[in-house]
DNA sequence: ATTTACATACCAACCAGTCGGTATTTTAGA
DNA sequence: TCTAAAATACCGACTGGTTGGTATGTAAAT
């Protein structure tokens, strides 16, 4: 039912979303609906959530975080996240990142739960980027968090472009981007492997 | 009627917005509104090509376009949008990165109206990315149009922050990010204004 | 006289949420 | 261990309000 409504979501957006939509997705009825929540502003709670708990558990535990270096860990995610953006964009994109366009100013409990997740997912990444910073760039005065945030609004923004423009490859393209810098105020990368990835 | 469209979408979102929300905002009727746009996709479609035509008449006419030097240009229009970072988001926002997260596999009108209008201001800052490239990084192995695109993305997502953690100075910050960017991959600039707009 | 620019009243479809009821599972007592 | 009772899970018809869109009318402009 939660997983129903993530995808439903990221596709149709959260208002165009019916309840009725979710139920036959799911394969229940508006009375089992209502029954697990109160209103459709809840299950959306309960969906962001769910949504925030996968991702941590699909990034907490891929094989980039075995890596030794922290700066490869924070390049190891901007390739992950690129290797996804790959066929159906509602299948990859965020979930919190799509519906907080829509409700920030009319639903603060989503918005709310949006921020959490997001904040949180942010701090995952900035303690690999505070190690990294700390090993490569100690002097430069950019704080950790700050980057993992603008690292997440490229990501969105790639999305949107991603939806805009109906192409993978340039969303693909714009983490590429986001790598070179990642890679030049983190110091210049050991290998070459650089180069491939801007093309 | 075609501002009143772009501030409610901006704050409430497409699907979100009424007919009624509209027209109550414009101060006419549902009647004098149908009989300007045959339907609310139409509307859309409208005010969607207004805003791209504002957008560029705003940015077209800006005073960074008389600076001599293109890398100045392209560095100046970050600096333009940072600065633009104030106040109600739903003010500064992009209607279209907003409409099209909603509705780009609902509506294709629509989708392809957001297509032609990002498309096309991210073709206006290449011409003076491509014309930097040629002055301070002619080998560099990336296109002008994909660091506009790039350029746009993470405007996008800086929006979408500044929605989610409810601060526009998070938002600014994202934008001096993309500048140190573009400054790296187009050369160091001769001023020392660097340091100043990274805190 | 015809078109344009609006207004008013209205409609059919749709929406989130309700309500009374039923099947299933869990609990509790003898 | 068997059974009564209570809680839980789920169903599907219904409702009151809302929505995009229409039909009809009117005043001004061309």
């Amino acid at each position: 039912m939660l997983e129903a409504a993530r995808d439903v979501i990221r596709a149709k957006g959260y208002t165009a979303t019916t309840v009725d939509d979710i139920c036959s997705a799911a394969g229940v009825t508006k009375g089992g609906f209502f029954h697990h929540f109160a209103s459709k502003e809840q299950l959306g709670v309960a969906a962001i959530a769910a949504f925030d708990t996968m991702a941590g558990a699909l990034f907490g535990s891929a094989p980039y975080q075995m890596l030794p270096d922290p700066r490869d860990r924070v390049l190891g995610y901007v390739d992950l996240r690129a290797s996804m953006i790959q066929g159906d964009v509602a299948l990859f994109s965020c979930l919190m990142g799509t519906t907080v366009q829509e409700i920030y100013a009319t639903h603060p409990e989503l918005r709310a739960a949006c921020e959490e997740g997001m904040s949180g997912h942010v701090a995952m990444l900035a303690r690999d980027i505070e190690a990294a910073k700390q090993l490569y760039a100690p002097d430069a005065h950019w704080s950790a968090e700050n980057v993992g945030y603008f690292m997440q609004a490229a990501l969105q923004g790639a999305f949107i472009f991603v939806k805009v423009k109906q192409s993978t490859e340039l969303g693909r393209e714009c983490l590429g981007h986001l790598r070179r810098y990642l890679e030049t105020i983190l110091g210049q990368p050991s290998s070459d492997q650089t180069k491939e990835r801007t093309q």
